[in-house]
DNA sequence: TCTTGTGAACAAATTCACAGCG
DNA sequence: CGCTGTGAATTTGTTCACAAGA
């Protein structure tokens, strides 16, 4: 119930990966604190992260695992597949493919695109490269909501345009700048510069996070 | 002065870029309002992050583009280069390994590792490639205080251990899973499932984000 | 009339601490 | 006991709103 911040959203996705695992190891129940501790978040944060979902643990036995996974999924993953489309086929792009194929069945990338023409008209790791220009069209086809974009810098506010014209409604862009979209729009910037920016900058200042310590 | 927080260093990250674009556009002087527009922040924000720098600008003419340039650079780059190693040549690692390759001067990737023979000994975009056994005389022979973890989930905590049994003392981790590190060293997670998840949670069930809107 | 810089207000995120329960 | 669930307190992060300057 209520309405879920970013953060929440995160880490429930992280203790739903934790739980498959678990789930694959036949263990059957877990505590707030198992979980926190594989994750790097406190207990507490744990139970109200899950206060939220329509769940409840068990003051005796913790968390039943297999059941609070089928919850996670339901929340995490919707009712029906969401379609993605990646724009891109670079480097990064390429390894965007390949490391995601198949590992989350309600997320599914069914086309990529490109604007090298020594690039369209092959799959590239299970998934068809297209024409750049041929974008609304096949998004509109594969009726796609959801965009990876994985050009760089000064392409990329072309292509969100086009994303969001074609309809999208979410977009995760490792394009090194932040790109403007309508408020509808939710948008994910990651930018590996800037990551290793900040890993360097507290490896050098601190060696001891402002919010790294917990237990 | 103070302390900084992973945001406000995050941010400051995003502002260098900006300012270095429009210094090669030799624009001279910038609002804060300027800066907020270019990076879905409000202006209140960008003096608040400025604020705690060593830097002033003018009421009238707003902030001087290369004299802040010079203050967020000394900032973030610190004293002297550091020294990064890349664990695992994959295909994510690779990407990284093209796309980084001489953006930021003061951080160097000097050493790539990875354990399957056929890779080691060769050169991967303009870095080494060594055998994963040789972790530790090669990270201390260069130096290297920072860590890229491109392995895939079960491998990783290993090669974290080793990374931190070396003296590294920040890392950016590719792998699918929290790490277990010691509290005096950094470490920032990026995973590709959970960031796509969350793009595709808040483009199902909002439209509009907890905390997308600014001007 | 524009800014910047900033105290004060506000909001969000996290932890504390404990009731309640088997 | 040791656990969950949760109000209350706290800490952190962001915006408001305005004094002061040119």
């Amino acid at each position: 119930m209520a309405s879920w911040s970013e953060h929440s959203v995160v880490r429930l996705s992280v203790y739903r990966r934790i739980l498959s695992r678990l789930h694959e190891q036949s263990i059957k129940q877990v505590y707030s604190h198992d979980l926190a501790r594989e994750c790097r978040v406190s207990a507490a944060m744990v139970r109200r992260d899950l206060m939220g979902v329509d769940y409840s643990g068990s003051a005796v036995r913790g968390y039943d695992v297999s059941s609070l996974l089928k919850t996670l999924n339901h929340l995490l993953d919707g009712p029906r597949t969401q379609h993605v489309a990646l724009v891109g086929v670079g480097n990064l792009g390429s390894a965007v493919l390949n490391y995601f194929g198949g590992r989350r069945p309600k997320l599914d990338i069914v086309a990529a695109f490109d604007r090298d023409p020594a690039k369209v008209g092959r799959m590239a790791y299970g998934v068809m490269v297209h024409p750049i220009t041929d974008l609304k069209q096949v998004l509109h086809d594969k009726q796609i909501s959801l965009g990876i974009v994985t050009v760089n810098g000064t392409e990329a506010q072309g292509v969100v345009d086009q994303l969001v014209a074609s309809g999208v409604k979410g977009i995760l862009s490792f394009a090194g700048m932040p790109l403007r979209v309508p408020p509808a729009v939710f948008i994910e910037d990651f930018d590996l510069v800037t990551a290793l920016e900040k890993v360097a900058f507290f490896a050098r200042t601190h060696g001891q996070t402002p919010g790294s310590q917990e237990q």
